[in-house]
RNA sequence: GGGCCUAUAGCUCAGCUUCGGUUAGAGCGCACGCCUGAUAAGCGUGAGGUCAGUGGUUCAAGUCCACUUAGGCCCA
């Protein structure tokens, strides 16, 4: 027996106890084991942070990364799936500091780093239940028993593992790094922060000269609106490829940009031009002198981030205030200088400035420069400068120490290996992340914060000679303690040690280490490898499969790149699709602040876990920005799977009825089975392969597509309509047979296809269909994919065929509504128009599928289509375009109007001289396209492949017929409503006062029998269970039914 | 400021990149009609489009090129 669902499904409820199968029979877990160790599919889980609540984006990454690795298993590989979570950063300590109510770095140290990280400890599995549920109901099978936990001591032990070997290597090196800095709050600032504070204000725009050793009568001419970073100058920069000129403006000579020269007041004279690549490694006189340099300084350089848009064309670079500075700071070894303290002023060795905060100095400097002779000209500027947000001060961008690693030196390679990664979609991989590689700078590794992973360099407080740890056991030797409990800070920075090389102490490096160098880990750190693993982590390396969210480009799946590029190098993923947003209805961005977030567990709870998976598959391909849109899922519930479980639900329902089970010893042979079943297969193993060819693109949208217009369309709505009869017929033969075995051979291969993206219907329909099978798998996860190699009979003639007579009924269709004639009404004779006797023979051996679905006695066969309309030709632009050009559109109109006659011609000829509308020249068969057109008498219509006429002429007999299918009809309607069941047998009874109704019972009366399970029909309506009065083409008529 | 993605019917999306062809499709929704003893489905007809905008290339542009606007992601 199949089980039967009845009509109106829960599916929600279907899909939990399916969960609790899963479960309870350790199928995840067997879909594991059950396939070969050696033969892996390697799937890395980008770990998410469960300090944030799970959103509707998460639903569309997990479905992609679910159905690619459950289609996999089903593909033979050995999946292992570990679920990892991400713990460490500063969200988290952003949200214990809201906790606690602090704001400040040093309310932290206040209140206790120790209990700080404790709480950070806690805070991170804040939605962890959340998360788990959303896992589990979504049926996103990932193992979560043994995940990796980036705060985990081993690890953090792989961490400082790989980060020993790039020390090794020689690629950590201690430098600056410049940030957004608020010196009231003396706190840094995120790049979130700084967007939030941009104000406008006036500052003061000052140009300078700088003379030239060389020639102390020549200055470069030097624009900035931050005077007192000239303190911390150290060199000049020029644009390589601009044009610079020397010029003799009020008696003295200038240097500067060609397009800047409208910034002097007055005449001047252009001496000499230069490229600024000619200028590069002038040396000029130093402007203030209260530093001490230790590296050679003062000496122009190109930069190609130096324009002419404001200025001089001519940039001054302080290393210690500025990104780009500092860059240009690295390239040409410069020396850093950096008078202004934590809180914003200047320190004791700026004498005449000390105590001054760094912007209230610049009127003094400017004074200063002015009395010197440093300054040309000194005006107001008004711009936009960012500000904290929480108390307006001005921010600087401030110089901090920061540890690097050197990712330019493997800057070809990281862009080689690139190359060789299969991105979805190839833009990504090319041109967002190729661009981002191609603009990489190194690696800033070190945050001056307390909640991550340390980072393992000690530091000799007496001789700054500098150590870097790679494992717990060679620290416990260092620092001669036998147990570590616990990695983080504080614990790890009470371990302090000898210094090798003088008596001094090695102190750990305060800073913790950038998360992204945490998650880009995870290859190894999962597997505590080198310590442990190395077996499992050879099998796991590298990732065939990896998905995220596009936004990771910089983050995850550079870091990933970075470390194995450095590390291996190789790639440590062979693929990857790269997700986008899921916007709000109106193309917004969701934002818990907007409130136009998508709850997922509503969603799921509402339409079901695979109807939310199916519906992000099949909206759009999930590397574009999609618009959730509720009524989808909707959609997808009531169209698709409503669809399939119905299909199922009629194929158990009849199938119990006959007793019948599927019996693959005793099977009718496809080639012996009728056609309309042979063409169901064939279609069925069309879709295999295109599905196959669309997995092998991971282009999932069309996929699942494809398998939905099967179904629908193909299997529902033409196989399974056109052979009802067939499962309803009494008598037991080959073809019930053959019908049963067919359609339970889609089903089950349809379950297959469908199971990595809906993992619960599929297995209910798969499980309903195997139950009493005893060569079934427990369940569909653990089934092979449809393979083509495995669904070779194809009959793509046949297919063919099938589209023509779908072609013709449509037709048939359209004209009956033309002529408001219903299907129930038969007509006498269809028309059909066909070229060659072979159209013909095609047509022939499916006459009873048009007849039967378009109710028409007769199909009779025309050979020419003027017979019932005329000829219209239509030009074929892409033919008449090469060859008649500018005159195109005249030709074309030429051809429209172009006589029946004409158009014959040209058929039987194969061309046409035309002369007119100003045009001469030969037309071949192949520049126009002949159609039918208007009709004579016939109602006809030339859409389709034929054209198809019908006779809407009606005899009495047809009439009777027509009248016959409604009472079949109205008592098919009663025995439903009255909830008789499919095989229950009955008696009818009818009243009317119109004789036409009447006779049509009387002589139709086998045909009502048949086709109602009636045993008698009786002419009168009382003693039924069941009595209505119907309007049946404006006549009233009362039909009663009873049950015996 | 730079890089990348997106913009097509009331809504969600195809078509663009591999092929430029004059008349741009589907589903949902709407109106009318039809079919149905598996159906939450299906069929037909209709209304609904400045293919974001501007300019260019071409006999011909939703499609190719340039610029602009809007939304988004990332980086400054």
């Amino acid at each position: 027996m199949y089980k039967e669902l009845g009509t109106r499904f829960n599916i929600p409820a279907i899909e939990k106890e399916i969960l609790e199968f899963w479960e309870k029979n350790r199928i995840f877990e067997k879909s594991i084991e059950s396939r070969d160790a050696e033969n892996p599919f390697v799937f890395y889980e980008g770990p998410p942070t469960a300090n944030g609540r799970p959103g509707i984006h998460h639903v569309l990454a997990r479905t992609v990364k679910d159905l690619v690795c459950r289609l996999k298993t089903m593909q033979g590989y050995r999946v292992e799936r570990k679920a990892g979570w991400d713990t460490h950063g500063l969200p988290v300590e952003i949200e214990v500091e809201k906790e606690l109510g602090i704001t400040k770095k040093d309310d932290i140290e206040t209140y206790g780093v120790e209990k700080f990280n404790q709480k950070c400890h806690e805070s991170v599995w804040k939605y962890k239940s959340e998360w788990d549920e959303l896992t589990r109901r979504m049926g996103y099978w990932i193992n979560l028993d043994d995940p990796y936990i980036t705060y985990d001591n081993k690890y953090i032990e792989s961490v400082w593992w790989i980060l020993s070997q790039l020390w090794e290597k020689g690629l950590v090196y201690e430098g600056h790094k410049i940030i957004p800095y608020c010196p009231r709050c003396e706190t840094p600032l995120s790049g979130h922060e700084v967007a939030q504070g941009y104000k406008d204000i006036d500052d003061p725009s000052v140009f300078v000269r700088m003379q030239l050793i060389d020639d102390p009568k020549t200055s470069f001419l030097v624009w900035t609106t931050t005077p007192w970073t000239l303190i911390s100058n150290v060199a000049l920069a020029l644009n390589p490829t601009l044009e610079y000129v020397l010029v003799e403006h009020e008696g003295e000579k200038l240097i500067l940009a060609k397009s800047r020269l409208d910034c002097l007041t007055g005449e001047y004279k252009i001496r000499q031009t230069y490229k600024g690549s000619q200028l590069a490694g002038q040396r000029y006189k130093r402007l203030f002198e209260f530093l001490p340099t230790e590296k050679d300084a003062f000496f122009t350089v190109t930069a190609d981030f130096v324009t002419a848009d404001d200025g001089t064309g001519i940039v001054h670079i302080a290393p210690a205030f500025g990104e780009e500075d500092n860059q240009v700071g690295k390239k040409h070894n410069l020396p850093h200088l950096n008078p202004v303290m934590k809180d914003g002023k200047f320190d004791e060795r700026i004498k005449p400035y000390a105590g001054q905060f760094f912007k209230e100095a610049d009127p003094n400097i400017i004074k200063d420069m002015k009395a010197s002779g440093i300054l040309m000209k000194s005006e107001s500027h008004t711009h936009s400068y960012p500000h904290c947000w929480r108390c307006s001060t001005p921010l600087i961008y401030y110089s901090y120490k920061s540890w690097y690693i050197a990712t330019t030196k493997l800057k070809d390679r990281m862009q080689k290996l690139n190359a060789t990664i299969d991105w979805h979609p190839k833009e990504v991989g090319e041109k967002r992340f190729g661009e981002w590689l191609r603009n990489n700078i190194d690696w800033s590794l070190s945050r001056e914060r307390f909640w991550g992973t340390p980072l393992p360099i000690w530091k000799c407080d007496s001789c700054n000679h500098t150590e870097c740890i790679g494992s717990i056991e060679q620290l416990k030797e260092r620092a001669g303690v036998l147990e570590i409990n616990d990695l983080h800070k504080p614990y790890v920075d009470n371990l302090n040690f000898p210094c090798t090389k003088c008596k001094g102490t090695m102190i750990r490096e305060p800073e913790v280490i950038d998360v992204w160098f945490d998650s880009g880990s995870m290859p190894i750190a999962q597997w505590h490898y080198p310590f442990e693993n190395k077996e499992i982590f050879k099998h796991n390396f590298p990732a065939d499969f990896i998905s995220e969210g596009v936004d990771q480009t910089r983050g995850w799946f550079y870091s990933l790149l970075a470390i194995s590029t450095l590390l291996f190098d190789q790639t440590c993923y062979k693929s990857c699709i790269s997700l986008e947003m899921i916007l709000d209805k109106t193309g917004q961005k969701m934002s818990k602040s907007k409130g136009n977030t998508v709850n997922p567990f509503e969603v799921i709870e509402k339409f079901g876990a695979d109807a939310a998976r199916w519906y992000l598959m099949a909206v759009s391909p999930p590397w574009l920005p999609t618009r959730f849109d509720e009524e989808g899922v909707a959609e997808v519930v009531r169209k698709f799977f409503g669809t399939a479980l119905n299909t199922y639900n009629f194929f158990a329902m009849y199938a119990n009825i006959d007793n019948f089970g599927y019996d693959s010893g005793n099977l009718v042979a496809i080639e012996s089975r009728p056609e309309i079943d042979r063409w169901i297969i064939s279609r069925m193993n069309r879709l295999v392969k295109q599905v196959d060819d669309y997995l092998k693109k991971y282009d999932i949208t069309k996929l699942v597509r494809s398998i939905s217009d099967y179904l629908v369309d193909d299997v529902s709505n033409w196989y399974v309509r056109r052979n009802r009869r067939r499962f309803w017929k009494s008598e037991v033969g080959e073809d019930k047979l053959a019908a049963y075995q067919t359609l339970y051979e889609v089903l089950l291969t349809v379950a297959k296809l469908i199971a990595p993206v809906a993992p619960f219907l599929s297995e209910e329909i798969y499980r309903n269909l195997t139950a009493d099978s005893n060569e079934a798998q427990e369940s569909v996860h653990l089934e092979t994919f449809p393979q083509p190699k495995a669904h070779k009979f194809r009959d793509e003639e046949l297919e063919n065929r099938m589209d023509l007579v779908r072609d013709v009924v449509l037709s048939g269709r359209s004209l009956r509504n033309d002529a408001g004639v219903k299907v129930r009404q038969p007509l006498s004779r269809l028309i059909v128009v066909t070229k060659t006797q072979e159209q013909q023979t095609q047509l022939d051996e499916m006459l009873g599928l048009i007849q039967e679905e378009l109710n028409i006695k007769k199909i009779t066969y025309a050979n020419d289509a003027s017979e019932l309309m005329s000829k219209k030709a239509e030009p074929n632009f892409k033919k008449l375009g090469p060859k008649f050009g500018k005159n195109v559109n005249a030709v074309a109109q030429v051809i429209r109007d172009l006589p029946t006659a004409a158009i014959n011609e040209l058929e039987s000829k194969g061309e046409l001289h035309i002369d007119s509308n100003g045009v001469k020249g030969y037309i071949e068969k192949d520049d126009v396209r002949i159609v039918a057109e208007g009709a004579d008498g016939l109602i006809a219509t030339m859409e389709g492949t034929y054209p198809v006429a019908l006779d809407t002429a009606l005899t009495p007999e047809l009439i009777a017929e027509g009248y016959a299918r409604e009472f079949v009809n109205r008592i098919q309607n009663m025995r439903k409503d009255a909830g008789y069941e499919v095989v229950d047998r009955i008696i009818v009874g009818y009243s009317s006062t119109h004789p036409e109704l009447e006779n049509a019972f009387t002589s139709m009366q086998s045909y009502i029998q048949t086709e109602t399970l009636s045993e008698q029909i009786n002419a009168k309506v009382d003693g039924f269970e069941v009595a209505k009065e119907w309007k049946i083409d404006g006549k009233e008529i009362t039909l009663a039914i009873k049950r015996i």
